[in-house]
RNA sequence: GUGGAAUUAGCUCAGUUGGUUAGAGCGCCAGAUUGUGGCUCUGGAGGUCACGGGUUCGAUUCCCGUAUUCCACCCCA
């Protein structure tokens, strides 16, 4: 063949689409009952909006955007997390001037550079959920009780919770230092990386999984035990909404996120099977982000959710998922005759509502129906001289095999047709 | 970006210690005489053995490179 699909990407096919829309139905639902309205924002933009909204420093910006210029100079990005783009949009579009908070969900593709991994492709599918204008810990507890029924509702189990907080920039002034003191005597004992992120941002050497780094940081104080007052206070009452909830954690000081625009909440849905891409989902508020976008001070949170990741769990756990079912009915033309007439019933069938097949391969009556029980047709007639003839026909239950006669004409009337939409 | 493994039909895999036309199961198409599927039987289509070089009289098989997939690191969804 000419060419694959390239690296990272994948097709949907027909055999597994139910599967997704499954989940798509599912999830729009569960936003909509929420009070989260969806919103669809451009696949690329601005390569600033990046570098400012997902953050310089990041790996995702610095080693794994698709950026390319357009024609006329433009530097633009395909868009590697949903964030930016529907802060970029709630600014530009005035949505501040909405009455608040500003409740926004989205499902989206997005695109990183990077080696692939199953459950890690380099075109992903991404649900998510941005609230914009609400400051306190009640809307984080919320989003999280979205999720939660989200997962409910799939019948997702064996998830569980991490919540952190990260504190806001004055905290995490406060705590560089209390870090740098703490680190300094050991930087000898750091990695590369590590000693130069001291100065830039300590707080990643604490994610850092080189063996020596673990072993310098184990004894570290954690951002947790040194938030400011107003920080400590917001994480108290998260946790009190989350248990109001009945929603179990367990708290992650480890919890750090790998996007700069973090403030106070972090979280993560981490699914308890083994496997290195366990993280389905991740989020948290981002206070200060909205203005650094050129927008007024907002505060928001949402969260990234990783569709492939999710449907990967829930195959590693067995659960049942739909696929698409068969037609409801399988006309055969049994004859050339009757084909124009099986062709014209079918028509007036489906303007109806009724999912119809019929041949298109001129086929022998047999072979269709086989085709017909491959296909899962739920009902097969056969259409020849003699039902022209009578006006009579035979609906057989492909399931029973047993035959129900009916009159040719009341086949598209009422009462069949409602005999025919409805299940077995 | 760094390591390791794999790649033969649409799918899951055999196989060739280097030698004519490369196999199976499933799937697909058709048939088993009258207008009825699932079971069974018969036949058929479908492969430059991932791609490109090298060694050789001869390479799908041996060697090198590349691509892709999977695994680990890293990162995260």
């Amino acid at each position: 063949m000419l060419t694959r699909a390239p690296k990272g990407t994948r097709d949907i096919l027909p055999a597994e689409i139910g599967r997704w829309q499954h989940v798509e139905r599912l999830f729009a639902e569960t936003c909509r009952r929420f009070g989260y309205a969806e919103i669809r924002v451009p696949t690329f933009e601005h390569t600033e909006l990046f570098q400012r909204g997902v953050g310089d420093t990041t790996d995702i910006v610095q080693k794994e955007m698709y950026t390319f210029p357009d024609k006329a100079g433009r530097s633009l990005s395909l868009r590697p997390e949903g964030t930016a783009g529907v802060v970029r949009s709630y600014i530009e579009n005035g949505m501040a001037s909405l009455p608040a908070p500003v409740k926004l969900f989205y499902m989206l593709t997005a695109f990183r550079y990077e080696n692939v991994q199953k459950g890690r492709y380099r075109e992903f599918h991404q649900f998510g959920v941005e609230a914009f204008g609400a400051a306190g810990p009640e809307v984080d507890a919320e989003i999280i009780g979205l999720l939660a029924a989200f997962f409910r509702s799939l019948g997702l189990r064996q998830t569980s919770l991490r919540i952190n907080s990260i504190g806001c920039p004055d905290c995490r002034t406060a705590y560089h230092g209390i870090l740098r003191d703490y680190l300094e005597p050991r930087l000898e004992g750091l990695c590369r990386d590590c000693r130069n992120r001291f100065d830039r941002n300590p707080l990643r050497i604490l994610d850092c999984k080189e063996e020596r780094c673990r072993l310098a940081t184990a004894g570290a104080p954690a951002l947790l035990d040194h938030l400011d007052p107003p920080c400590r206070d917001h994480f108290d009452r998260l946790r009190d909404a989350l248990s109001s909830l009945d929603i179990a954690y367990t708290i992650d000081k480890g919890i750090v996120r790998g996007l700069d625009y973090y403030t106070r909440t972090v979280f993560e849905f981490v699914s308890d099977h083994v496997g290195t891409q366990g993280t389905i989902c991740g989020g948290g508020r981002y206070d200060g982000l909205v203005e650094a976008c050129g927008g007024a001070p907002t505060p928001g949170m949402g969260f990234g959710l990783g569709v492939e990741r999710l449907l990967m769990h829930l195959d590693a756990q067995g659960v049942p998922l739909p696929v698409n079912p068969g037609p409801d009915l399988y006309l055969a033309p049994a004859g050339d005759g009757a084909r124009p007439a099986a062709a014209r019933l079918a028509q007036g069938l489906r303007e109806r509502g009724v999912s119809v097949e019929t041949d298109l391969c001129g086929r022998s009556l047999k072979a269709q129906m086989k085709y017909a029980g491959k296909i899962g047709a739920r009902r097969t007639v056969v259409l020849g001289d003699d039902e022209l003839a009578s006006g009579r026909v035979r609906i057989r239950d492909m399931a029973t095999g047993a035959e129900e006669e009916a009159g040719l004409d009341e086949l598209a009337g009422s009462d069949v047709l409602a005999a025919l939409l409805v299940a077995p």
